[in-house]
This record gives C-alpha cells, sequence and structure tokens, in this order.
DNA sequence: TATTGTTATACTCTATAACTATA
DNA sequence: TATAGTTATAGAGTATAACAATA
C-alpha cells in the first residue's frame, strides 16, 4: 500500500492514459478500433508474422485473433498468405493499402506528437529509454 | 518514423503490456474484468466520486460507465448515492464489501510485484519517477 | 440552454472451450 | 500427442445518439 514502487506503477499508467488520449482521435479518423491499430502498427515494417507471433506481440488472444484478422481482411487491409512449409501456419502480410494507411497513420501520429517532445534533447531521450528499459526488464 | 521519441513510446506501451501481463491473472482471480478493477481501484481510498469523475481518470466513456457500475453495482461492490445539492448527480461509493475486495486485492498485487523491484534502491525510484513525470507532463 | 447520467443500438473485443488440420 | 488456427458462445466493453431530469 504504502511501497514505493506503486507510485512508479501508477505514474506509468498515466503516462500509457495520455498516449492512448492523444492517438485515440487520430486512430478513429482511420476507422480502425485498437485492436486493429495494435496489428497494423505490429505488421508495419515486417515481411510477415503468424498468428502466434502477432498475439504474443499484442497480447490477444488466439480467439479473438481471428475476428480481429477477418475484420482487417474484409477491409483489405491484410492478407493471409498460407505457409508451405508448415501447412497449419499462415502469414498475416500488410496488404498494399494496409501499407498505404500504416505509411499515413504514422507520420500523421508523429506530426501530433512531435511538439510534445520539443524540450526533450537527445540527453533527455537517452535517460528516459534507459529508465523505460530498466523498468520493462524488472516487469518482464 | 525515425523520430526519437518513437522509441520511448514503444518502450512505454511495452512496460505497460509487461504490467498488464502481470496483474491481469490476479484481476481474473478476483472476478473482475479491466474496466471494474479500474474503477475499484479509483474509488479506492475516496469519499466517492461522481461518474464524470471516474470517467475523466478512467477514460471510460459515460454510456458505457453505466453498465459498468451497474454490474459492479449488482456485485454489490459499489453503490450510487444521489447528490442532494445537485440531484443530476450521484456519487459512486464502494460499499464495505468493495472495500474489502480493494483492501485485499491491492496487497496481492502488491506482493507478486514487490520481488520485481528488488534491484531498485530509493535513488533509482527517484530517478524513474521523475522521468515518467516528465513523459506524463509532456503528453498531458 | 447546458449538464448529469441513463437508455438503446449495433459492433467489437474478450475468455473459454471444442474443433479441424497438420506435424 | 502436440501445435496452429478456426469456430462457437456468452458476456463485456465501445461509440454514438437520443433521452429524462435537473440546473
Amino acid at each position: 500500500m504504502s511501497e514505493r514502487y506503486l507510485r512508479s506503477i501508477r505514474l506509468l499508467a498515466e503516462c500509457m492514459q495520455q498516449f492512448e488520449k492523444l492517438s485515440d482521435s487520430h486512430i478513429r479518423q482511420f476507422e480502425l478500433t485498437h485492436a486493429q491499430f495494435d496489428i497494423i502498427a505490429t505488421l508495419g515494417n515486417t515481411e510477415g508474422l503468424t498468428c502466434k507471433q502477432l498475439g504474443e506481440k499484442t497480447l490477444i488472444t488466439k480467439g479473438t485473433m481471428t475476428g480481429v484478422l477477418d475484420r482487417l481482411e474484409i477491409k483489405q487491409l491484410i492478407q493471409r498468405v498460407q505457409c508451405n512449409e508448415d501447412r497449419r501456419r499462415s502469414f498475416v502480410r500488410l496488404t498494399p493499402q494496409g501499407e498505404k494507411l500504416f505509411n499515413s497513420a504514422f507520420p500523421h501520429v508523429i506530426g501530433m506528437m512531435k511538439h510534445r517532445f520539443a524540450d526533450y534533447d537527445t540527453n533527455d531521450f537517452i535517460t528516459l529509454e534507459q529508465q523505460l528499459t530498466k523498468l520493462k526488464n524488472s516487469l518482464g
């Protein structure tokens, strides 16, 4: 209750909440849900990932994953490509439209966020990254 | 795309994901959903909050809030008390059972998390808190 | 008129378990 | 037997808008 680390966890949650508040409106602008955006963002700059890999990265469970991927497939933002070496698996990849959205959505979010970090210099980033990396490793 | 702050945001999200992974099983142990836990945690150690205040703190919108509160009321963990000064509003408060759960759930989560911060000393916490506070203010 | 909270709707996410196909 | 992904189900969260009561 009076444990010191609770303060850090609360701050962490508040940071995340602020970020979500900021990104929310932009995500919806692209007519995506959070889960869908998460998938698009995770697939961006990859050659494709299996459902399992996507699940590990996004914490979306496999039963849910099928539904999320179905909706993204209907929107023609992703495609499933069956894996020839192991026919149980399939690779999920961004379609050209998916890539286009990825490449237009991110600069958009970037533009919005950029000025918020205006007062960070290189050393500030280094310190922040060090602290977050340490925290991540402690939690992981 | 190559913006430096993206690395920090990614780390932030990964920290939050790790924390959620850890707390998830414990939340479900108390037969609560994330949203429900969020409400209980927010109400803990308060005299009661209005729906509006709860919505601002948890990012749950008012339409959703009614449903979440209904389910918590059915579980007898919260109660709504109409406000006499402004009869449009009502205060949402933990019931004795709700407080009991709050007070038993948190030490539980604390116990689980404690050893993860074993290698943090006071200075580590100070640095981490400073960085997270700075980040929160930048995002907010 | 504006605000607080509820109701209603349609959709999405979620957990879980049973299932199919492949390994 | 184990694994990858789908299907099925029931419940919960979500956005949105219309609504009632109160200010």
